[in-house]
RNA sequence: GGGAGUUUAGCUCAGUUGGUUUAGAGCAUCUGCCUUACAAGCAGAGGGUCACAGGUUCGACUCCUGUAACUCCCACCA
């Protein structure tokens, strides 16, 4: 069989993608087996597959591969979150470009366009797993606004009211004027910016004088109702109860004092708008101020709630004037008046919408919120069980981040001014009453039995519920463990075993599925959570489509091959750090593929003995290959005991490292030099197949990591019965380890290294010839590996001796001297020099561990072993300075 | 302002309850090789007073205290 020269992926992975499906592997239905359940963080149903997306699915897939090969039922459920205001906002920029405006459609015309849009492009995102090998089980595919689903987040909507824990309130809430809608405070991102402070005078009625504020918001003055001041300050004492005028306006507001005011901020002075500040609002309330609204929801001024102060002319030109704006010109007019004493550069936080980025304002709202210190009273494990690890933080520091969030918990507005989502299942009467209902007709009857009415018209609450407080139920619902409680699939796969996300969303989704596990199933949502860093470049910023750092992920699938992006992107990603991203890792990747690839081409050349027992070549080629087959198979079992305790514990990064260096250092560098036959020289049979057995345990191994290449490979080795995507491990079987030719072979390796080192120093080409003198007391040893070391040293004859031999070069490892004759004049100097190197080492060597052994306090304290240790590095060095010093003198 | 974390080779990171030969890996660098699986390769090499300063200890990369730098989370001092 003819075999390309380099892996070619393409072609290779979707062939086997495909096969994969066909065969159903991926697919999961309960039986008696274990089960391994992941749900997948739904993406966005508008999203397209970035950085972010690649490295989780393919941490995923790592698990969930390995998993099915360990004979548990793997279940990987793959979806789309419907993302209320993401969507909305596609959807709305869809419309404006057809010349259409959200406000000239009803709510069913405007969704009729949002599933349009989504069944034309939600699918892509999934499309695009498939392209990485995600083994996902795609009949169980979910979408947080299918039918059941939607029923699940009402019915939950109503459980949660009914217990008294959502309710409906007037407060001041994180408004965002882009989307005109309310946000969750976790919906809100602190950013710093440049902004000025500007000092603003206030006249006193009485006059004699003016108080000077100083504020970053200007344009919110005409809402002012007050002006604040600390009760211990001397500067305004005299002046609290007094009254000063708000420029422009004009109206007359007291000076009130509270503890809330800083002195050495400012002026010390704070004006009191409450109608946009979350503190002045309480300040407001406490000291019976009214709240003068000045902004509409876009955030543009509006006069409405001044009319009854009969406003100039002056204030009623503001109407319409978009906040920013509105700031330059209040500020312009108050300093025409003379009453802006200065202006300073002022470096403040100010919060933005998380998902439009606009600035949030306070404003005061009837919205629906969770009562969140209730709920997890009634709910105490959420925090209990991440404390006790029951649940099991990955990496564990998040878990202080967690207990704190949990213990410092704010009520969760759960309301959006938007369509796209479950509608709020809450019905009003033309006064507002209401009563919440899964239908109009369950709420008319509730109406009816609890107001005493009859035929009464009720219209459902135009809002829709946060996208959270639908995720939130993923782990339960996408196995209906909500809309049909009780069932075979919900009773088998939940709780899923393992949840790999960001931690950017920890609160967002993590603490409230958790939170919803042990509400409505009274059970954790899952046990281990691995939280991925952020991917960033090289240069440590953030992805982000203005930097244009942020790679095109199917440009580099395609370039590379899904198994080398695999690969690339988990080599670079150790557990809980971010994921500095650099192509040249992927690179890495696909040299790898093509090792492999080599690795396979070399052996499907051998050609094998024909047995015949007279051959006394076959004699040597077995004793010879003893020794490589023993020491790798050790080695293979090491390593394998090694990347389950890794896998374990998370560290996949790790793991990948180990199985690489154990590809290509131990089987391809030292293993296949071993094994393989002279020159035109067939195999002999019980090597090839062994070979071939060693391969095969390598790709599976490796399978997880990058399944395409391994599944190729395993079935060119030979005919195989089943595909490697589904072969089973041999499981927890003890496999023992025999030490001691690890120890032989590292030694072997150290002898040859050490000698190619010395044939390097002095210039012996690889293709000339050496004459091997060992001096050893374990001949016999040696003898064993004989040909391995001629054939890896390049030596013609290697021969025994009990003496030095003059005119070599001279090679220590360990207690052992290594002779090197060669026709070649031989650089005495720089033999010695490194002689003398290794010597001086040695000694250093030997003086630390004899300060230590001479110390009483550390013979008298350390442990036994450890005492045994040091002796026998002392004994190891004074041994080793004497074969150095031997070699010298004999110079 | 509060809390958490990080600091080990040029870069990215390992380093298990303090003692495993006076610290390891990958990438990068340098040297020599087109050796019949692989130059996308092979064989070698160089490179670190483990951020800094103290302390505990027979012994510290590892534990404690302080300092510095960076990162993240929480908190709307206008």
């Amino acid at each position: 069989m003819e075999l390309t020269k380099n892996f070619e992926p393409t072609a290779i992975e979707a062939k086997w993608y495909k096969h994969w499906i066909d065969k159903g592997y991926f697919n999961s239905t309960p039986d008696e087996r274990e089960p391994y359940t992941i749900v997948i963080p739904p993406p966005n149903v508008t999203g397209v597959l970035h950085m972010g997306h690649c490295l989780n699915n393919t941490i995923q897939d790592i698990l969930i591969r390995r998993a099915r090969m360990e004979g548990k039922n793997a279940c990987w459920v793959p979806g789309t979150d419907h993302a209320s205001i993401a969507t909305e906002a596609k959807v709305v920029a869809m419309l404006r470009e057809r010349g259409i405006k959200k406000s000239d459609l009803s709510r069913a015309e405007f969704l009729t366009y949002a599933w349009e849009w989504k069944e034309k492009y939600g699918g892509i995102i999934l499309q695009q797993l498939k392209k990485l090998g995600c083994s996902l089980d795609w009949n169980r595919t979910a979408f947080t606004m299918d039918d059941d689903y939607y029923k699940a987040v009402i019915e939950i909507f109503i459980r949660l009211f009914n217990d008294g824990i959502i309710y409906r309130g007037l407060r001041m809430v994180n408004w965002d004027p882009a989307s005109k809608t309310a946000l969750s405070d976790e919906e809100v991102i602190f950013k710093e910016i440049d902004s000025k402070l500007y000092f603003v005078q206030y006249p006193l009625v009485d006059g004699g004088g003016a108080i000077t504020v100083a504020t970053t918001r200007p344009e919110t003055i005409l809402g002012d109702v007050a002006i604040c001041v600390n009760p211990l300050d001397e500067r305004y004492k005299n002046l609290v109860g007094k009254q000063v005028i708000v420029p422009i306006i004009n109206r007359k507001i007291p000076v009130i004092a509270d503890e809330y005011v800083t002195m050495d901020f400012g002026t010390g002075a704070l004006k009191i708008t409450p109608a946009h500040d979350k503190n002045d609002n309480e300040l407001g309330r406490k000291h019976n101020l009214k709240a003068l609204n000045t902004l509409d929801a876009e955030g543009k001024f509006t006069a409405e709630e001044l009319m009854h102060e009969n406003p100039n002319a002056q204030v009623l030109a503001y109407n319409g004037i978009d906040r920013f704006e509105l700031r330059k010109l209040i500020v312009k007019d108050i300093e025409a008046i003379g009453q802006v004493q200065k202006i300073e550069e002022y470096k403040g936080q100010v919060g933005t919408s998380e998902r439009t980025g606009a600035i949030i304002e306070s404003r005061l709202s009837l919205q629906w919120f969770m009562d969140m210190k209730k709920f997890i009273a009634l709910n105490p494990e959420v925090i209990s069980s991440v404390a006790t690890d029951e649940i099991k933080l990955h990496p564990a520091k998040l878990k202080n981040t967690y207990s704190h969030w949990m213990n410092n918990i704010k009520d969760w507005c759960i309301s959006r001014q938007l369509w796209w989502g479950q509608q709020i299942p809450a019905w009003y009467d033309e006064e507002g009453r209401f009563v919440v209902a899964e239908n109009e007709e369950k709420a008319k009857e509730i109406f009816n039995s609890q107001y005493s009415t009859s035929n009464v018209q009720l219209k459902q609450d135009e809002d829709c519920l946060d996208t959270w407080f639908s995720s939130w139920l993923w782990p339960m619902e996408v196995f209906k463990g909500i809309s049909n409680s009780n069932n075979a699939d919900a009773n088998y796969y939940y709780p899923s075993t393992t949840l790999v996300t960001g931690q950017d969303i920890i609160f967002f989704w993590v603490a409230r599925m958790i939170m919803a596990g042990y509400a409505f199933k009274k059970e954790m949502p899952f046990k281990d959570v691995y939280f991925t860093g952020m991917v960033r470049d090289t240069q440590g910023r953030k992805m982000s489509k203005q930097l244009g750092n942020s790679p095109d992920l199917l440009g580099l699938i395609d370039k590379y091959g899904a198994d080398a992006t695999r690969f690339g992107i988990m080599i670079a990603s150790p557990a809980g750090n971010d994921l500095l991203f650099d192509e040249s890792s992927l690179e890495q990747g696909r040299h790898f593929n093509n090792k492999l690839w080599n690795a396979l081409k070399l052996i499907k050349n051998w050609e094998l003995r024909i047995r015949n027992e007279e051959d006394t070549n076959l004699q040597s080629q077995l004793t010879t290959h003893h020794f490589a087959l023993d020491w790798f198979e050790n080695r293979l079992n090491e390593v394998q005991l090694e990347v389950d305790e890794l896998i374990k514990q998370f560290k996949l990064s790790e793991a990948l490292k180990v199985i690489y260096s154990l590809i290509w250092d131990d089987f391809c560098s030292w293993y296949l030099e071993w094994a393989k036959p002279g020159f035109e020289q067939p195999i002999e049979a019980s090597v090839y197949e062994k070979t071939i057995k060693f391969f095969e345990e390598l790709m599976q191994l490796l399978h997880p990591f990058m399944p395409f290449v391994t599944e190729e490979i395993y079935q060119l080795l030979k005919e195989q019965k089943e595909d490697l995507c589904i072969r089973q491990s041999i499981g927890n079987k003890q496999i023992a380890i025999d030490k001691n030719i690890l120890t032989q072979g590292t030694i072997l390796k150290q002898v040859i290294t050490s000698i190619r080192e010395a044939r390097a120093k002095n210039q012996l080409k690889p293709k000339e010839t050496i004459d091997l003198h060992i001096q050893t007391i374990d001949v016999e040893n040696y003898k064993a590996i004989e040909t391995i070391l001629s054939k890896q040293v390049n030596a013609q004859t290697i021969s025994f001796t009990n003496e030095a031999i003059a005119n070599t070069i001279v090679v220590v490892v360990e207690n052992d001297k290594f002779y090197i004759a060669s026709e070649k004049e031989i650089d005495t100097a720089s033999l010695k020099e490194t002689l003398l190197k290794d010597l001086e080492h040695q000694r250093g060597f030997l003086v630390s561990v004899q300060k230590k052994l001479s110390n009483e306090k550390f013979v008298a304290n350390a442990k036994p072993e450890v005492l045994a240790v040091e002796q026998k590095k002392q004994a190891d060095a004074e041994a080793r300075i004497k074969t150095i010093e031997e070699s010298l003198s004999t110079m």
